[in-house]
DNA sequence: GCCAAAATCATCCGAAAGTATGACGACACA
DNA sequence: TGTGTCGTCATACTTTCGGATGATTTTGGC
C-alpha cells in the first residue's frame, strides 16, 4: 500500500510539472483561457479515470461469473478438487491463460505481472497437478473439470 | 444504454458551465492562473476517478444464464479443415500426442521416430496452424475440431 | 496489530521446445 | 523418368520452459 501511495504522489509531481510546461507555453503564445483550461481539464480527467480503473481493478470481486457458453454443457467449475489440490485463483487464472495458448510473456502481460512471477505461479500450479509439462497441465486440468 | 450517454452528457455539460462560472470569477478578481488551473484539474480529476468507479462498477453485474444443454456427440473428425490445412496423417497424430501432454521425446519413442523429426514435424504442422507453440496449437486444434 | 497464506519479483541454470536448413529414401503419378 | 509429396533424420542455433531458491509485499482472518 505504501508503495501505491508513494507512486500515486509521484504520479502527482510528475502532472504537476507538466501542468506548469503547457501553462507557460500556452502563456507565451498568449492563447485563450479557454483551450488550456480545457485541456487540463481533459488531461485529469483521462488520469482520473485511468486512477479509477485502476483502484479498481484489484477489488475483484469474488463473483462467480456465470459465462453463457455456446450450446455445449455451461461447465460448473469442480470447486473440490480445486480446494483439495490447494489450487488459488490466481492459478487458475493461469491454467487458463496456459490452455489458450498463451506463452509465459504473454501471461504476464495481460496480468500486469512479471514473466517470472508467472513461472512462480505456474510452476506451483504443476507441482500441485503433478504435469511435467504445460501441455500436461492443461490435460490434467480438463481431466479434473477445473478448465474447461 | 441511451440513458446513461444522456446522463454523462448532461454531466459534461453541467461541468463545461462550472467551469466558464468559475472562469469567470477568477479572472475577475485577477486570480493567478495557477490557482485556477489547479481547480480546474483537480475537479476533473476527481470527475474521472468517479466516471472510473462509475463505468468498473458494472464488473460485478451477474448475469446467470442457463443454456439448454445438447448431448455429447462422440467427435467427428473435421476433414475438410484437414485438406484445407494440407494438415499429413503424421502430423495429425503428433498433434493428438502433443495434446496429451506428451513432451517432443516421449513422442518420438511411442512413434518410434527420432525426437529430431518429431520437431520436424511439429514444426510444419505449427505453421499450417499459424501457431507459436505447441498449447497454442492444441488451442486451435480443438477449435477446428482436429482433434476432441 | 499480528500472523499465515497468497502474490509478487528476481537470478541462475539446465532442459525442452522451436527455427532454419539440408539431406535422403519411398512412393505415387503423370 | 522426372516430379512432387511425405516421412525420416541431423546439426546448429535461439527462445521458451521449468526447477530451485530467496526475498518482499499484499491480503485476509483472528
Amino acid at each position: 500500500m505504501k508503495r501505491q501511495i508513494l507512486i500515486y504522489g509521484a504520479c502527482g509531481g510528475v502532472l504537476i510539472a507538466l501542468l506548469k510546461l503547457i501553462e507557460y507555453r500556452f502563456l507565451v503564445i498568449e492563447h485563450s483561457i479557454e483551450i488550456y483550461g480545457g485541456l487540463i481539464a481533459s488531461i485529469f480527467a483521462l488520469v482520473g479515470i485511468w486512477l479509477g480503473l485502476k483502484l479498481t481493478r484489484k477489488k475483484e470481486v469474488v463473483v462467480v461469473k456465470e459465462v453463457a457458453v455456446t450450446a455445449a454443457e455451461p461447465f460448473k467449475i469442480n470447486q473440490e478438487k480445486l480446494t483439495s489440490l490447494g489450487i488459488t485463483k490466481r492459478e487458475l487464472e493461469i491454467l487458463e491463460l496456459i490452455a489458450k495458448g498463451l506463452s509465459n510473456r504473454e501471461i504476464g502481460e495481460q496480468l500486469f505481472v512479471s514473466e517470472n512471477t508467472v513461472k512462480t505461479h505456474s510452476s506451483r500450479l504443476f507441482e500441485k497437478l503433478s504435469a511435467k509439462r504445460r501441455t500436461q497441465a492443461v490435460q490434467m486440468g480438463k481431466e479434473l473439470g477445473l478448465i474447461p
